[in-house]
DNA sequence: AAATGATTAAAATGACTGTATGAAACAAGC
DNA sequence: GCTTGTTTCATACAGTCATTTTAATCATTT
């Protein structure tokens, strides 16, 4: 019973159903495809995993855990630079700390394409598991974003700033799922991934976008 | 072979489908869920619909064609409003031409709030077929939205302007679908629906955001 | 070398899938 | 009454689904 060790097997099972659940979608995706793709025999997800159900937790768990943990340090980082400096935290600086993370997750390799999709396709099935996991994993990291921005903007009713917020991070998630796309969702812009520095130009733009909105009210 | 006339069976067939294809998606809603849902026979959506891939379509059609017509007339009113007037049409106006139809849609009736999500997720799979027919009834209106931003934007370059609307258009659906989801998401705010005027501050909202954020870009 | 525990392989199970079929019900026209 | 076209019904079919079971293989330790 060694739950933390990932054997060879695991990780290839790992990989192939994060790309098959983001294409096809959870009852979309059949273990057969997935242990067939991953090139493994197919009782090894229930063996390994326990269930379907199981599998697509800890698909989840593997990247959402680690880019939550480096929200909140960064978002740390920059309060703790307010602080030293005696100037209020900026906007623009707290919306940075926390949609790095989610670009490199997202977009930093191969599989992060497909996890976006992922996550993406959680956010509709409100009732299910999927979302319930995902908001809990993601909540933490929230709140002290939220907290944080109040404090950079103290003349701002919080609760109005939350739903800016909620707004901002949907509109996060929605750039990140045209990037990761393959093909383009407007038919001419976005047609090639392109390299890293116009990658950067977009993460800006959308940075701006966002603190834009934001101190809009 | 009546193609056009929508008995009443067909239409419960499609209520069903809607509703449940939102929320479980559609590899993960059968025919015998929707057809026991509806208070029919199963052989019905074969008989009226020819293959569950050509009834999710019929579902799409239904609410996307009259919408998307909407948008195209409201644009075309704005722009002869400041044609006649001799003004550059506003940015906030075009935007609202547009979000306009999407919030009746998402949000007029009990339906909608479901169709909001399934729209949702067939942005999620990029290869599907319901990724390719929501674009292609979509793009008249998004093309003619383009072309009254960057007339109103003259000094902006086009593929910029491309860009933000890009953003804009993804915010606005992931507010639709936040408003539209029965549960929260951030899990503190959006706690009731509210009435209509709570609703209609959220779409100024919205409209404020995604228009600072456009001009700022 | 024998034994032990972890992993993989192959096959089977029972439930559920979309679709097809032919018979019944129904209304409309003659 | 009979006929016609349309719609509904119960049922059957050929697959696929997640999961379980049993047997074989592998790596380590004794």
């Amino acid at each position: 019973m060694v739950e933390a060790n990932e054997g060879l097997t695991m990780q290839r099972i790992l990989d192939s159903a994060e790309r098959l659940f983001a294409e096809h979608g959870y009852a979309g995706t059949s273990l057969r495809a997935i242990t067939s793709d991953a090139g493994v025999n197919l009782a090894a997800v229930n063996y390994h995993f326990g269930s379907k159900e199981e599998l697509v937790k800890r698909v989840f768990e593997r990247k959402m855990v680690p880019a939550n943990r480096a929200r909140i340090e960064n978002l740390e980082k920059v309060l703790g630079e307010a602080r030293s400096s005696g100037h209020r935290p900026a906007v623009k600086d707290l919306f940075r700390a926390f949609v790095d993370p989610a670009f490199e997750l997202a977009l930093g390799n191969a599989g992060g394409r497909s996890f976006v999709r992922l996550i993406w396709r959680s956010m509709a099935d409100t009732e299910g598991f999927l979302n319930r996991n995902f908001i809990e994993s993601a909540r933490p990291a929230l709140t002290a974003l939220h907290e944080a921005i109040c404090q950079a903007l103290p003349t701002r009713d919080p609760q109005d700033v939350l739903f800016s917020l909620i707004i901002s991070m949907s509109t996060m998630g929605s750039m990140l799922i045209r990037l990761s796309a393959d093909k383009e969702f407007l038919s001419f812009a976005l047609k090639e991934e392109g390299d890293f520095r116009e990658l950067q130009q977009k993460k800006d733009k959308l940075i701006d976008f966002i603190t834009a909105g934001m101190e809009a009210g």
